[in-house]
DNA sequence: ATCGATGCAAAGCGTTTGCAGGGGT
DNA sequence: ACCCCTGCAAACGCTTTGCATCGAT
């Protein structure tokens, strides 16, 4: 389930053909989000990362994660109950996730991806989207339910 | 498409069983919701329903609409990209979604909704999430996308 | 008479933005 | 020298909350 983790190297790379510069703190977040199992909130993030850059915002914190997902590099989960804070994802391979509907947290699901799952559901479609109007660039599986008290939050 | 839509009596004894009032804010909001063809944000059924109740106040609707959601009579559906508001959907049968990542604008699938997608996925799936202590209730499958600008937003 | 629901205003929370200063190329 | 990025603070948008009043039983 460990997705594939980009290298200083490639993410810098990734970052400047999209003309953004890698900086420190855009390196860190992407490192501190990898290194953590659950998906985190950003306020997460930010707490992870001011050991190894102490002077680092929560607002660059924000504007890291949107570069990261700007390059493709990072997911970006929203909330599903109200106020609550959106979480990150840095997504190696495509996978799918479990949300829990009272805390909010996202695990992913040990199931692999299946890229012709809607064509499967209707092979009819995508197709019939498109010729509507609508562009389709993906989809998005998850199962909701509770997690048992006491664990990660 | 168009979902079983529960008449007002059917509503007030769900809200009943539940211990709450069917109040014609909460009648009018459901109602509202129901015959909107897009699944609108709360203040979207704000506006709507203000021509029949000219005192609501966008804090009822809000109100009102966490009422249905609690009686299951409304799905919420939080929003994708960041600073966008939630949308509801008067949920009849279930379904999927097509989200635009741009405008955050959800419309209906005509693709009959699979109730044993994930058993088809991996039946193993749910009694492996269930002996890790985690309570699977259902599951959300949206397509995402781009929808050409000029439409509905 | 009771008890929940409404409507208003204000607070709350997550996120974004404006802007002066700083750093890499 | 340029331009992007950072960090701080303030603003913002959506949603919730506190509270006095209202309305239905």
């Amino acid at each position: 389930m460990t997705p594939t983790r980009l290298d200083h190297d490639a993410l810098s790379d990734a970052l400047q053909a999209a003309g953004l510069r890698p900086t420190a703190q855009r390196l860190a977040v992407y490192d501190q989000l990898a290194a953590m199992d659950q998906h985190p909130t950003a306020e997460q993030v930010f707490r992870a990362v001011r050991p190894r850059l102490p002077r680092i915002s929560l607002a660059t914190v924000y504007k890291a994660l949107e570069a990261l997902v700007a390059v493709g590099a990072v997911d970006r989960l929203g909330a599903e109950s109200a106020a609550g804070p959106a979480r990150y994802d840095a997504r190696g391979d495509r996978h799918y996730h479990f949300r829990c509907l009272r805390t909010g947290a996202i695990h992913d699901l040990p199931v692999q991806y299946d890229p012709k799952l809607i064509e499967r559901l209707d092979p009819a479609l995508a197709d019939d989207l498109r010729s509507r109007g609508f562009q389709v660039t993906g989809y998005r599986l998850e199962l909701l339910g509770y997690q048992d008290d006491g664990r990660d939050a």
